[in-house]
DNA sequence: TTATTAATGCGACTTTGTTGCAATAAAGAA
DNA sequence: TTCTTTATTGCAACAAAGTCGCATTAATAA
């Protein structure tokens, strides 16, 4: 159970931090210095889920995004905010402003995941 | 061009309609009464996308929804609900209210994409 | 009835993500 | 340092979702 300090571990968090923006797999193989396999790539990010490190978006691409968590409590791990997709430059960004949806009474909320996609500034 | 008047069609609307909620490919093949191949499924939901019938959702279990559009102007085809999932019974349920998110100037909105899961009402 | 072509079925294919298993290597004990 | 334990990795196999090409079928209108 206890976690080890490896090359693939330390490489990912490294990148997802410095991203300022949610990564899909892909993208973070492309940026790895070192070659990691698909399946280590996963499991690291779903690991990270685990410890609450990063937070897992599901495009509407199909695609799982992967941001590290910036301002999240020690026990409030929740991401009640959008992503914007940007369907040119794939950019997944965190939106800030939290969003509040009312649910039906008797609803348990246990998971949000709310992506705008589009076109992004800089893309015109 | 022109959109002809068949069984699988007429089936799959049919289902759709009835279901108030979205489904997806697996839920319409088991409540289809008729054999329908899987590409067609996806060819004929496809279809009703781009003929304004139905909207799509992509779940954060990776899949995609659609759902019948009821209230939908003739050229204000926009969705900006949320979209509840019972992860125990699978259910894929339009929220009524519809949300607003703020964007930074300059971004252009294609699609909306909200998605909670959780427990709903009726599985505790 | 016949001609046109949209829709279907089938198979092949791509992509995403997961899992089993043997090999590797962190981390702590000796 | 050396040994032991077991978390982590790589590789291959796999599953599921979705798409596409192509030959066949059948809806529509001439
Ligand atoms: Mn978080
Ligand atoms: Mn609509
Ligand atoms: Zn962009
Ligand atoms: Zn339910």
């Amino acid at each position: 159970m206890n976690r080890r300090n490896t090359e693939s571990t330390n490489e990912i968090l490294a990148i997802l931090k410095q991203a300022k923006s949610a990564l899909n797999h892909e993208m973070i193989q492309e940026r790895a210095s070192v070659k990691m396999d698909r399946a280590t790539i996963y499991r690291v990010l779903n690991r990270f889920c685990e410890d609450k490190l990063v937070h897992k978006i599901v495009g509407d691409d199909g695609k799982q995004y992967f941001a590290f968590c910036t301002n999240c409590q020690e026990k409030h791990h929740q991401h009640n905010h959008f992503h914007f997709r940007c369907t040119e430059c794939g950019k997944m960004e965190c939106m800030q402003s939290e969003v509040k949806v009312p649910l039906p009474d008797g609803y348990v909320v246990r998971n949000f995941n709310g992506v705008i996609s589009g076109v992004c500034s800089s893309c015109v």
